[in-house]
DNA sequence: CAAACTGTATTAAGTATCATAGTACAGTAA
DNA sequence: TTACTGTACTATGATACTTAATACAGTTTG
């Protein structure tokens, strides 16, 4: 299901946080669906089953899932994790990581059509990856 | 000259490369343009001079200068700082965002006028911040 | 009820990174 | 020489990451 770089220098949780945030966004998890348990996951991975805790713990901080104990981590429906303080966030990460296109000299008609392609296979419903 | 967070929960040096590769992109610091000195910016900020050379070690890494001991440290013509590697990096990190900003409910239209409107920017050199 | 799952919390230990401090060496320019 | 530059190294304290071993609370199934 994942594949985690040991000797990359981001942690663990946070490379679990970012491949979970595209499977969710990606609807390749449904809204609602349950994410595999803490325990089941750490023994998939063989990773302790504390990071992966902290990693849905992080998730669930961010609004993409939803934990109940005794039940399950649940993929939360899309609506309910729009907030306009990561929306701001989000644009400003943009705007940095534009600038720096553009001095790398990747051009503006590229950059839309990054855009127009992530928009098109996100509604297609195509593997944009 | 700068402002740097103390408490939060990014590296201060980290913070420095970002607000020096932000100067630099928007040409604030022309190329083989001469930084502040490593004790000289070390005094200002408040920041052992040590934190401030890992800073300008990472920045010389990244392409965006070049140092020469005795001289001092240097802006590195952006020319020199395009390689392909880093233009595929920088792409990848673009995807990613881009699928979260269209998560988020960030319209199409909206991404493409970041685009334009960062470019126009770069191109007059008015303040895109 | 009991067993087997779920999430959650806590403590401990080892490792790594970050930041500071102090010192030192090498190259450049007045 | 003097005073700048970058660079390197050791040491120390604080914090973060990861693993390990338990433990507790809630849900579901038999």
């Amino acid at each position: 299901m994942f594949e985690l770089d040991t000797r990359s220098r981001k942690p663990i949780y946070e490379q679990l946080v970012e491949k979970l945030k595209e499977l969710i966004m990606n609807e390749v998890l449904k809204p609602d669906e349950q994410l595999p348990s803490v325990r089941m996951l750490a023994q998939q991975l063989t990773i302790n089953p504390n990071t992966i805790q902290k990693a849905y713990r992080e998730l669930e901080n961010q609004g993409f899932i939803y934990s109940q104990k005794g039940k399950g981590s649940f993929v939360n429906p899309s609506e309910e994790s729009k907030d306009s303080e990561k929306i701001t966030a989000v644009k400003g990460e943009l705007d940095k990581l534009i600038l720096e296109a553009l001095y790398l000299g990747i051009t503006v008609e590229e950059l839309i059509q990054l855009v127009k392609d992530k928009d098109a296979s996100k509604r297609g419903g195509a593997k944009g990856d």
